[in-house]
RNA sequence: GAGCAGUUAGCUCAGUGGUAGAGCACUUCGUUCACAUCGAAGGGGUCGCAGGUUCAAAUCCUGCACUGCUCACCA
């Protein structure tokens, strides 16, 4: 054996070592105790970054334990076809071509966007392989497996049936860069410095009332006013004729408590297709709805050239604000007025409320199944913040608009009739007649499903169509673990959807982890250039060593500061593995010690201690204790010890057995790589030639 | 504006009622046949502040300060 652990002679050879004996696929044997995990499927088109290493990481050391447990362990991997994320990608190497989406069919751009994911989605692979993940991969799903979209449009089936989907016109959050709409959770809000203008509305016998207003560019279009009713300032501001100052229509009043007269002038115009705030107020008081935006991001050519008709929305507000003032009707400007305003996740641009129609999904339904299966103890948090944070997302959903104005995804399975312009919904295949009046021309929606419609039926979906009696032996799944930062879109929505088909939750713990920050604390991002390339690290000091950094240092469910400093430490711990090995591997001695009844006791507690961690899910905790006792007791004082015949070699050589054991999970290559292909070839310590295979040691 | 966290050694973080901990960094020493990717020894913290409960508080309670994250329709 080498002086050093050279990880980059074995980590290869060992997964295939791993895969050539099948060591991951599950024997689906009855009355055994099962434990599975669905990973939380990467992105195909991308390589790994480090947040995906560290869902690897501990989902590896739980896998391989409960494995090693004898438990029926499974763990299916994915790749996720990521829908506005890849086709934003691939928009952008089109525009380097000077081409852009418009210059395709979507027949043929959906093609391009295959080929292209196709082509990149084996890297993904290979890398989480490279990180030691032992997954079954004969059972590896991807979110546009055929069977899979046959899932989702089941699925989509009955929410319709059962009246929970419902298409419809409302306000949506647009972006017009991205040229498609999103829900709720795709909107960011950031604190913005706007221009606030104080706008003079002309009365039509004399004077004016004033209007703060933010929107100056759809003044042409506002026809309503609001003021509170408790406002003793405008009592009979109804009396008056007010008029529209670029439209010179009159204007409507309507009073209403949301208006706070503490702000600007206390009078408020109304714009309700823009403005969900706005939309509310006009249902309620019957207020009718124009759209002034259009999806290009122009105003629309209601209204003249001259206020903007036809120009983007800045060219629009400069446009208007100069008419305004030409006429004096700007009565002054505040131009450090803070406030919020919506921002795509994805684009950063400002999301354009419009009315749109959009497929919703109904979801106080399907949000009280999610909260009481979360009360009753049926899907259970490691970390109570977590249930918090779950529990008030589940209270406060608005209807999930889950069409998508891309074609990278799966397309709606809805057909409109050309006669009598309902709806008709199939499970996939084209139908025939509608369904309503029975007229043969049916044109399909182009739009496609919000990609967290399909990845919230991710359980059900890939355990029904891998093999045969998964679902039945699997189902509920026992872990699933991932970023506390895509909880709202994936976890709850899991929840949800599985209940809603299945009857049944999804899986029966949730393990949140935190996010990988750099050395000094700070969030990882290329703009900062701090990014850790997870390849890179596991070919600079081993897959092992960084698997250990990425589940050291913090709670699992706590963000971890990643220095290089510390893999480099995790590297210097995997070769103290190795070189122990190395040294017990020439010790052959048989007698006993009296010191040796000490140490099998505390080997004994040292099995306890780490099985306890890792049964509760303390990851961070079952690799501190593992490290130094292996570390600090066994090399640093057993070692010695033997050395000065204070304890028999035979102790060790058990105790190395016990170590390589309880190590494995954590460090699998450089345990298995002295467990296959050095010290280990004594027959009389194994129950298994693989070490992946051995008895946990409890 | 609301919610949720956090504030412990130079840095990054563990530690939830009983004599302050780890990793890294630092200092000194060490070429004995596993490992210098090592070993031994050591320095360093009144555990954010102020009260309270208790025989006993980093740990429980109250208030305050600061930091972070998330949410949010006030024009």
């Amino acid at each position: 054996m080498d002086k050093t652990y050279n990880h980059k002679e074995n980590e290869a050879r060992i997964y295939e070592l791993w895969e050539k004996n099948k060591v991951f696929e599950p024997n689906l044997t009855k009355g055994k105790n099962t434990f599975s995990i669905i990973m939380p499927p990467p992105n195909a088109n991308d390589p790994l970054h480090i947040g995906h290493a560290r869902f690897v990481a501990i989902e590896d050391i739980l896998i391989r334990y409960h494995r090693m447990k004898g438990d029926v362990t499974l763990w299916l991997p994915g790749s996720d076809h990521a829908g506005i994320e890849t086709q934003f990608v691939f928009e952008k190497k089109l525009k380097e071509k000077g081409e852009s989406r418009f210059d395709y069919d979507r027949e043929t751009l959906y093609k391009m966007i295959w080929d292209y994911v196709s082509k990149n989605t084996g890297a993904m692979k290979q890398q989480l392989k490279q990180l030691g993940a032992s997954c079954d991969w004969s059972r590896h799903k991807f979110t546009l497996d055929p069977e899979i979209i046959k899932i989702v449009y089941q699925t989509f089936k009955r929410l319709w049936e059962e009246k929970k989907v419902y298409r419809g016109e409302k306000v949506v959050n647009y972006c017009t860069f991205c040229g498609t709409a999103y829900s709720e959770l795709e909107v960011n809000h950031i604190e913005r410095m706007d221009p606030l203008y104080y706008v003079k509305f002309p009365k039509a016998n004399r004077g004016h009332i004033t209007i703060a207003t933010t929107r100056p560019e759809t003044i042409y279009v506002d026809t309503y006013l609001a003021v509170n009713p408790k406002d003793k300032r405008y009592k009979n501001l109804k009396s008056e004729k007010i008029l529209n100052p670029l439209s010179n229509n009159e204007m409507k009043i309507i009073e209403d408590s949301f208006v706070d007269p503490e702000f600007g002038t206390g009078i408020v115009k109304i714009t309700p297709a823009h403005d969900f705030n706005d939309e509310e107020i006009c249902l309620k008081h019957g207020i009718p709805s124009i759209q002034v935006v259009g999806t290009d991001g122009k105003i629309m050519n209601v209204v003249p050239e001259k206020y903007g008709g036809g120009e983007y929305i800045k060219e629009a507000r400069r446009k208007v604000v100069a008419e305004l003032e030409k006429e004096g009707l700007i009565e002054k400007i505040d131009q450090s007025y803070k406030h919020v305003i919506g921002v795509c996740y994805r684009c950063k641009n400002v999301i354009e409320p419009m009315p749109m129609m959009q497929w919703f999904i109904k979801m106080e339904s399907l949000a009280a199944l999610g909260l009481k299966a979360i009360k009753d103890k049926k899907v259970k948090f490691v970390t109570k913040k977590y249930e918090k944070v779950a529990m008030h997302w589940l209270t406060n959903l608005r209807d999930w608009n889950i069409s998508r104005q891309i074609v990278w995804g799966i397309r709606i399975p809805a057909w409109k009739c050309q006669k009598c312009s309902q709806w008709t919904i199939t499970d996939g295949e084209t139908p025939k007649k509608c369904s309503e009046c029975s007229y043969r021309k049916l044109v399909q929606d182009i739009d496609t499903f919000d990609t967290w419609f399909s990845s919230g039926q991710w359980p059900f979906a890939t355990l029904k169509t891998t093999k045969k009696g998964d679902f039945e032996y699997f189902y509920p799944t026992t872990v699933m673990n991932t970023a506390y930062d895509i909880l709202p879109f994936w976890v709850i929505r899991m929840i949800m959807l599985s209940l809603y088909v299945t009857g049944k939750v999804p899986f029966e713990e949730v393990l949140i982890h935190g996010l990988i920050r750099d050395k000094q604390g700070q969030k990882i991002s290329k703009s900062k250039g701090n990014v850790i390339d997870p390849i890179g690290m596991v070919e600079k000091y081993g897959s092992d060593s960084l698997r250990m950094g990425l589940v050291w240092g913090a709670l699992t469910e706590n963000d971890v500061s990643l220095s290089e400093d510390n893999i480099r430490g995790q590297r210097n711990f995997a070769n103290k593995i190795w070189n122990a090995s190395r040294f017990i591997q020439d010790k052959k001695g048989n007698g006993e010690k009296r010191e040796d009844k000490e140490f099998y006791k505390h080997l004994e507690e040292v099995k306890k201690l780490v099985t306890k961690n890792l049964d509760s899910f303390k990851i961070s905790q079952a690799t501190e204790s593992v490290y130094t006792e292996f570390w600090h007791w066994f090399c640093d004082e057993c070692i010695e010890k033997c050395k000065k015949g204070e304890l028999s070699e035979k102790a060790l050589r058990e105790g190395l057995v016990v170590f390589l054991k309880l190590l494995h999970p954590f460090a699998p290559f450089v345990t298995e790589a002295i467990w296959s292909f050095g010290y280990a070839q004594d027959p009389r310590h194994f129950d298994s030639p693989i070490l992946a295979l051995a008895k946990w040691p409890l």
